[in-house]
RNA sequence: GCACGAGUGGCGAAACUGGCAGACGCAGCGGACUUAAAAUCCGCAGGCCCUUCAGCGGGCCGUACGGGUUCGAUUCCCGUCUCGUGCACCA
């Protein structure tokens, strides 16, 4: 009888362990910079987490146990390895709770930021905790509003009165990133435009360089086009329009300047400071209902118009290519913030300005020949100019370019390259954020607040919703509001704060030196740790978070405060883990205990109704939510860890099958068999303490395993790894005998992956010290070099045989060996061979005629 | 609509630069052990077909679909379909 205490008993073993790594500290790296630069370094992150109220989901763990397994790699090879964890904790979840429970959301953020650890380490990750950041400490923050003061020195930062995205729902505007087709991105509320002084940082003249840098860093090939299309770089030229009647000119940008000449018309936005000017007595009455409409109407509601509206102004403005009149239109498909928020438009050669012709009868013009006839759809290709004086037979580059020199020379126009990126709209009308170092003086104007008197505190207040008359939540904070410069000067706090993007800017920074109270961050470890090595998270933070980031950086480099232009040198995306769910035809969702799911398909359990099956992204109301406390209890964490990564490929999206981590804790088990007699508890009947090489066959089989997992696991290919120590496992499982020695080194190859087996089995076979610290063991390159080949031997293109042939055997010496067996021969026999192909090591093919 | 990515057994997947398709695992099947079951261990396993008492042996098809290049294509080229992601009046 086998005795439940001698099973592998992961509830047992797995807090044991992590209670002995946490006392040695074995996962604390130095901050002393003498010691530190005995060894190279790697820098290994995490996206930390948001600590939201529901916990840990089963998406966390995957990156992060790639970034774990990554770590341990690296620490074993030699390198210092900094892989720190910590919380994005200011946002909006935390602030709904509190106003939802009446209590206070630092109490909120502690309660969540405490599960989410535990649960982090009950997965034995090797995170050095005493490193751990939180962005809603006052410790942390300090060093946000600090960054900010830098932003603000260096005229980044300003506050205007600008269109902005309001969210009535939230309460708050957003930054253009966080809406989408007229919602916010995180709830789906309906935004609308709203004009609020606001603060904004000046990320656009960051733009040329944080389209230039991508080209050096080791990113997926997506993120960086999703980067380049935001930055949205177009080249062309601004064009200066005379206008009728007025000595202003009407200033547009085009990319089409070869055009110029097929521009029958020019269209304002309804928000062009222009439009009053221009419109004349008689078409007043109309315009003003056109742009009163267009302002009501909600950015989803214009940009869900089907059909182009507008209206005539009345006004004209003079071609300066033709020197004719063109009308000025006014219409909602040209946006003000945009360009000049102005267009001259070319019907023949653009698709919007053709459909806009179209509606209101305005003259097409080809002047780009190519395509088909332009009075029935735009040519928006390249040709050759037609109808266009000076530029008429050349190429579309060509008169763009001779188009922009006399533009240039006549004054009429310059060369100009325009982004798609905009001014970052940076305050909210939140409480639980940063509060901005900046103080609204008396008599007018704008004072910073000492860095030395940093940070500025949340203040108290007694409710965390906006005031009755709208005023964001700090103003409620009235004894905090009112402060005195060291100077003097008498003032207002700032009561907006930042958004949540704040802290997660620049924490990677704070990772390198987190406890220190004289700055943000020593120069000198900075030097040593930057740039990042490896950064892994979700592909929702391509565009936000990594643009953010790597503005902030490049501002600091420009500061001298860091090294590197780029901080994250890697990057790498996991993939979204989905899960099976069940629902009947009415749309209903079924729990998995509801569900009788068989190889014929799945039932309702209670009325034996047929139920679909399908994959979805996990959600509560799907009922198919996995949690990691949950598969931890039932496999233990290593067996977590291990089927996170055996799936499939780390980028791939893929389902989550339970089934599925059973059979990697199956193998768990085969090893603890392999070190463990199941009976006694005592150690195998079949371990021997004979040296590696008592058994050629395993050894290399071993050597082996610690090439492939070595490789695969710098390549982040972890599943390939697994597979690879699952067939060692095999291998041994079913040898008559196995040497301790061989084991030892398997289980330094399997620690990182599965740490408290690997431990617990390491102290029983008496290892010295903790597996996790010891030094990744080297393999021999002569016993993983094959000593005999197996060639494939086809016969025009089909495989008839294999031939075993040494592995320095030469091509005639394959040939002869190929020819000599009875199958090649039979498929030969009467036939002409024309060709031999020779793959060496792989297969021969014989082309016969 | 535009851009990018992906389609391989019942399922998750593997196959380095064109070279034995399906490693490893799940589910399944057979055997051993057991009073029995679970667990474990050993074995089978892409599909269709022929041959055979059975074993053995053999043939054809097969990496979304249709073509092409090549001695040879999951891999390269052209076209089609499906799915996913991103962008979408950005002049």
């Amino acid at each position: 009888m086998s005795t439940p205490e001698n099973k592998y008993t992961p509830a047992s073993i797995e807090p044991k362990w992590q209670d002995a790594w946490d006392k040695a500290r074995v996962y604390e790296v130095s901050n002393e910079l003498a010691e530190l630069k005995k060894k190279p370094k790697f820098y290994v992150l995490d996206m930390f987490p948001y600590p939201s109220g529901a916990g840990l989901h089963i998406g966390h763990p995957e990156g992060y146990t790639a970034t774990d397994v990554v770590s341990r790699l690296k620490r074993m090879q030699g390198f210092n390895v900094l892989h720190p964890m910590g919380w994005d904790a200011f946002g909006l979840p935390a602030e709904r709770a509190a106003v939802r429970e009446g209590i206070h959301p630092a109490i909120i953020t502690k309660r969540n930021v405490d599960n989410f650890r535990r649960q982090l380490k009950r997965i034995g990750f090797a995170y050095d905790w005493s490193r751990e950041v939180d962005t809603t400490d006052p410790g942390y923050y300090r060093w946000t509003q600090w960054i900010f003061l830098q932003l603000y020195e260096r005229g980044l930062a300003y506050m205007a009165e600008v269109p902005v995205n309001w969210c009535p729902a939230q309460a708050t505007v957003l930054a253009n990133e966080e809406v989408k087709d007229g919602k916010y991105v995180e709830t789906g509320d309906p935004v609308e435009r709203r004009m609020m002084k606001q603060w904004m940082l000046k990320i656009p003249v960051y733009a040329e360089r944080l389209l230039a840098d991508l080209d050096g860093l080791d990113w997926p090939d997506h993120v960086k086009e999703m980067q380049r299309n935001w930055i949205g770089k177009s080249e062309g030229a601004e064009v200066s329009f005379a206008l009728e009647g007025s000595t202003q000119s009407l200033v547009v940008f085009t990319t089409r300047p070869d055009t110029l000449f097929g521009c029958t018309y020019c269209v304002l936005a309804p928000e062009h400071p222009l439009v009053a000017t221009l419109t004349t007595p008689a078409q007043k009455a109309a315009v003003d209902a056109y742009v009163t409409t267009a302002k009501n109407k909600s950015d989803l509601a214009r940009s869900e118009a089907k059909e182009k509206t507008g209206v005539f102004t009345g006004g004209f403005a003079v071609n300066p290519a033709t020197g004719k009149k063109v009308p000025v239109w006014v219409a909602d498909y040209v946006l003000i913030t945009y360009g000049t928020g102005a267009i001259m438009a070319v019907p023949g050669h653009d698709e919007r300005d053709h459909e806009f012709a179209k509606a209101f009868g305005l003259p097409i013009v080809e002047v780009v020949k190519g395509g088909d006839d332009v009075q029935q759809a735009a040519f928006v290709g390249e040709g050759t100019a037609v109808n266009s004086g000076l530029l008429d037979g050349l190429g579309t580059a060509a008169a763009k370019e001779k188009m922009i020199r006399w533009l240039e020379e006549q004054q009429r126009g310059v060369r100009r390259v325009q982004y798609r990126l905009r001014d970052w709209l940076f305050s909210r009308q939140r409480y639980w954020g940063e509060p901005f170092p900046i103080v609204h003086l008396d008599g007018g104007g704008i004072a910073t607040i000492p860095v030395s008197q940093l940070p500025v505190q949340l203040p108290h207040v007694d409710e965390f919703k906006p005031t009755a008359d709208g005023q964001p939540p700090l103003q409620r904070a009235t004894d905090w509001l009112m402060v005195e410069l060291p100077d003097g000067r008498k003032g207002v706090r700032e009561v907006n704060t930042m958004p949540q993007w704040a802290g997660s800017c620049w924490y990677y920074l704070r990772f390198i030196d987190p406890k220190n109270t004289q700055a943000a961050w020593g120069a000198e470890l900075e030097k040593y740790w930057m740039p990042v090595d490896l950064y892994v998270g979700g592909v929702e933070h391509a565009v936000l978070h990594l643009l953010y980031a790597r503005f902030w950086h490049k501002v600091l480099f420009d500061c001298g405060l860091v090294s590197t232009k780029e901080p994250f040198q890697k990057l790498f995306n996991q993939g979204m883990i989905l899960a099976y769910s069940f629902k009947n035809d009415a749309g209903k969702y079924f729990g998995p205990a509801e569900v009788d799911d068989r190889d014929d398909g799945a039932f309702a359990k209670a009325t034996g109704e047929k139920l679909s099956k399908q994959i979805e992204k996990m959600s509560k109301s799907r009922f198919n939510v996995v949690s990691p406390d949950d598969v931890i209890a039932a496999h233990g964490a290593d067996a977590l860890r291990l089927y996170e990564l055996f799936m499939g490929p780390l980028e791939q999206v893929k389902p989550w099958q339970t089934a599925g981590v059973a059979g990697v804790q199956r193998f768990l088990e085969r090893v603890w068999r392999l070190v463990v007699d199941e009976e006694t508890g005592a150690l195998s009947k079949r371990l021997t303490d004979e040296p590696e090489s008592a058994d050629p066959a395993l050894q290399k089989a071993l050597h082996k395993t610690i090439q492939k997992v070595q490789d695969d696991s710098a390549g982040l290919r972890f599943n390939t790894a697994i597979s690879q120590m699952m067939t060692f496992v095999n291998d041994a499982t079913s040898a008559k005998t196995v040497s301790k020695d061989v084991l030892r080194g398997f289980l330094r190859v399997l620690s990182p992956y599965a740490p408290h087996l690997a431990e617990e089995l390491w102290q029983r076979l008496g290892g010295q010290g903790f597996v996790c610290a010891q030094s990744w063991p080297s393999f021999d390159p002569k016993l993983v070099a094959e000593d005999s080949v197996t060639y494939a031997v086809q016969v025009l293109g089909k495989l008839r045989a294999e031939v075993v042939v040494p592995i320095a055997a030469t091509e005639a010496e394959v040939r002869a060996a190929a020819e000599a067996n009875d199958k090649v021969q039979a498929a030969l026999a009467g036939k002409q061979v024309k060709k031999f192909i020779f793959v060496p090591k792989r297969l021969v093919n014989f082309v016969v005629g």
